[in-house]
DNA sequence: CCTAAATATTCATATATTTGCATTTATAAA
DNA sequence: TTTATAAATGCAAATATATGAATATTTAGG
């Protein structure tokens, strides 16, 4: 049987980790633009957003790095996609408590 | 009729700060305490964690602050617990994605 | 008022994150 | 091989966050 005690250090970093690779303004933007299954480029991304190429790159390197997003290359572009469709309920759960009062 | 281009930088920012309160291993154990409506005290939580006192206070004063928990000061302690329980979803989410692989 | 208990705040230090310039690497096409 | 485009990386400066010791505040009970 589970219970609060056996959530152990491990689990709670890794749940941290991949919640504060999406905790961020221009990332939850990144995912919003990924929803649904899409696919982007870094230059897409980095044109749709406004932002430099290189912090488009890294932002993108955090959120595959915490297991938030995938990439695959294709010629010379990589495309991102969300790995879980089901993290962008997180941002629509957030938007919805964030709408309130 | 809204679409992506009208998610703006407050809102954004809102939800980066509600998430980013929710991010760190200390503030999820935390939740995790809170989950189902239960109410806590500063020094309970401090004293189930094994963390300082103040440091306790910052993080509920963090979770608080950011719209994540609401407090009640009933005499000399005051009583935190989950503003929307909703909240403890997104937690659990993020556990069966950090399970696979 | 005095004391004790619970909580909050101030402050300093340590650590982590963000950003973008400059550079490098990877790939395709000429 | 040379050139151009796309993406990734190294680095540094600015900014933000985390932690806990010390202190202040709040409240209840003498």
């Amino acid at each position: 049987m589970f219970n609060i005690q056996e959530i152990d250090a491990d689990r709670l970093e890794m749940a941290a980790n991949m919640l504060k690779a999406i905790a961020h303004p221009v990332r939850i933007a990144i995912l919003k633009h990924l929803e649904g299954g899409k696919k982007l480029t870094v230059t897409e991304i980095h044109e749709l957003l406004g932002i430099e190429q290189s912090t488009t790159s890294h932002h993108l390197g955090i959120l595959k790095d915490k297991g938030v997003l995938c990439s695959r290359r294709e010629g010379k572009n990589t495309y991102y996609y969300l790995k879980h469709d089901i993290l962008s309920q997180i941002v629509d759960c957030l938007q919805r408590c964030t709408c309130e009062e």
